[in-house]
DNA sequence: ACCTGAACACCGTTCAAGT
DNA sequence: ACCTGAACACCGTTCAAGT
């Protein structure tokens, strides 16, 4: 039961929680302030427009989420565990049971224009992150970006699978693991 | 300057195009009709509604399409060049300069309901033939599979890359070429 | 400062009427 | 068989008027 008087933020998280549900599309000013009990003329006084709640609730997502997924590798102690936690993560959430609705929603919209940047830098955080690992198991810095990129690309290119064609994809925790320790053996092989 | 009647595949060869230039979102009916030189009405004698309009190109694409690149890389005589191929090709068609637009679409809007199955068969075939390439190569059939299912991902996530963070992904020629070199080692290397 | 309610535009969809 | 034109629904957007 909100109080009577909405705040900016509010919208983002009825947005958000939209996105989760049912991506991008089902942002519509309407319903939302249906579900929040106002009107679409409240709506207009704390946004511009409905592109502007996209942009606000993308921008608030990558805020409180960017930093998840390293913060819990960084507690490994070396590069190699490090990798490890950081790629079975990864691969868990997007093509294991509990899926992060949202970043599946923001990847299935990879080509929206707000979408793009921020999924950008989350992107580009991560090949640097990545790569930065690779260098620290030894690898030269040119082959360990590469590196980088290859094991991002395979993660992104996993969640597409895992979306596009399940049956692809390894379908048990069991097989999941057996498919990081390959992805990881070809990854940290000899140059 | 069309014929005074239009037929169904006029409409989806439009609803194509759309989609090349600006994704399943520029597959709108009036527009449509518009650049026809028709009316809405004329449209809903053909196609039951939007949906089945946005169907019906998605098959005709698949249909036309999907084949083209296992076709063209069938010419080659042995596994190891097919294989060379097909890498170079796809991500070329990607991350190059002259990007296959309708693909990049159908990726970028992949949590479409009618987009999914279409892309979860195209993809299916691509890991089956890939898969195939490694078994050819003399890999055991569980690892020739994961095998393809990296390689698949690994260009599926690249296209993401290059169209989410473009300045991650080898800029030139000269360092695509590089990176496939780099990353049919590492998917070519023993067990 | 924040919200309502009515209005309008745009596009999807329907359908009776035309050829 | 194929198309027009008018109508309606839904949602984005605006804005004068309320508290």
């Amino acid at each position: 039961m909100p109080s009577s008087r909405l705040t900016a933020d509010d919208w983002t998280a009825a947005a958000l929680d939209a996105i989760g549900r049912g991506g991008l599309a089902a942002v519509a000013v309407e319903p939302l302030a249906t579900g929040l009990g106002a009107t679409k003329g409240s709506f207009y006084w704390h946004f511009a427009n409905r592109d502007a709640l996209i942009e606000a609730a993308l921008l608030r997502w990558e805020r409180d989420h960017t930093d998840a997924v390293i913060s819990l590798v960084e507690t490994q102690p070396d590069p190699l565990a490090k990798l490890r936690l950081l790629i079975s993560t990864v691969i868990e959430s997007t093509a294991g049971p509990h899926t992060d609705a949202i970043e599946l929603a923001m990847l299935a919209t990879a080509g929206h224009p707000h979408v793009a940047p921020v999924l950008a830098r989350v992107t580009e955080r991560r090949v640097a992150y990545t790569s930065g690992l690779f260098e620290a198991l030894g690898l030269p810095p040119q082959e360990a970006r590469h590196r980088g990129v290859t094991a991002v690309s395979a993660y992104l290119g996993l969640a597409q699978l895992a979306h596009a064609a399940p049956r692809t994809v390894p379908a048990t925790s069991t097989d999941r693991q057996a498919y990081v320790d390959r992805l990881i053996g070809l990854l940290t092989t000899a140059g």
